[in-house]
DNA sequence: CTGGGATGTAAGCAGCGTCAACATGAGGGG
DNA sequence: CCCCTCATGTTGACGCTGCTTACATCCCAG
């Protein structure tokens, strides 16, 4: 990878303005996050990047991906294989902490339809699914696996999504861990009448 | 209320805007609601709602509020005090398809941290915390109702937003509501190993 | 060595949020 | 009844944005 060929050609502008780009939601949050600003950050003309990127969106979506196998490393390193309530509630909070530590980055993965015209985005939310799948699979082996996996990726998304937008308090992190746990066990030990 | 006190001074502008933001919403998506726009669409110059909403956040504010009250609505249309595994299910199969009904909206509600200063908007999402805690309380009285209640909630916001965002497929309509019901019973009647 | 295609630049358009200065007229105090 | 005040609406402007078109550069294949 050639450090820096010459001033004219950048050399691997597209990897760069990704870079930029997950800088850039890191340090001025999901509302910033503009062609221009990037390009900026890359050191190039405001359009230079529209020969790497269709538009807007399609930056966006290059985003989305690289953080959808971030969070999937996340979930992996939580438990590579869950097969307990215990371990699935570990998960749970990862995939909520993820959300909380890098709030612009997840609204950008899941705050807008996913572009089902992208080979390798589609391909990433699918690992995330499957390891849901997998875990349900492990954990209740008895039980119908698509509409648990489905429950189960909607509440910890949700409970994710409503920390995030401030409708379950997410002020004190310490306090979020316990909760999330505490609910996913509530849920799987609820006691019909 | 007067239908147009002439032709310079509007009458009622901050409703009407609020209005206008809706029905942008629903024609045009949630993208497209630029307070320019919605001065278009009430007759008025294109800073004139400045005398109303501070910036554009407090417009997008305002909507979620009239957004917050309407899926209430929806929630008490679809059972007014659910307490069966059954009517919970119901409610949440009315609370995923608003979603799908009027998803600029829904992003609108839910795609940026709640504005804690705002009164209005805070009762409005209270009042749905409220509804799921009911239920909670009713369909299972023995459990800790607080984590059950963040729980049932996260299930149900989850598959609104999964829904939403493509992560489930939503393009047959029909076959969403069976999925929601399904994944909320699973889950309610995992059996432990 | 030379020409073509990939990559980056320059200039420009329309739309956006926002501010400051100005215009209008509705309603109350004299 | 009239006039003054102030809330409300308008005008014009600034810098930002996404995006397009036309042009410049330079790597690489033949």
């Amino acid at each position: 990878m050639p450090e820096q060929r010459n001033a004219y050609h950048h050399g691997d502008l597209a990897a760069t303005c990704v870079r930029a780009a997950m800088e850039l939601l890191e340090e001025d949050g999901h509302s910033s996050l503009s062609l221009r600003a990037v390009a900026r950050r890359a050191g190039v003309s405001p359009t230079a990047p529209y020969r790497h990127f269709a538009n807007h969106d399609a930056l966006v979506s290059a985003v989305a991906t690289v953080g959808y196998r971030e969070l999937a490393a996340d979930l992996a390193a939580a438990h590579p294989t869950p097969s307990t309530p215990d371990e699935l509630a570990s998960a749970a909070v990862a995939y909520v902490q993820f959300a909380l530590r890098r709030p612009a980055l997840f609204r950008v993965m899941f705050g807008e339809p996913c572009d089902t015209d992208d080979a390798e985005r589609v391909a990433a939310t699918a690992a995330i699914s499957d390891y849901v799948g997998a875990i349900v699979g492990r954990t209740f082996p008895g039980s119908d696996p698509e509409a648990l996996a489905t429950a189960v990726w909607g509440l910890v998304h949700g409970l994710a999504v409503l920390h995030l937008d401030g409708k379950l308090d997410a002020t004190d992190p310490a306090a979020v861990a316990p909760r999330v746990r505490a609910a996913v066990h509530a849920l799987l030990a609820a006691e019909l009448p």
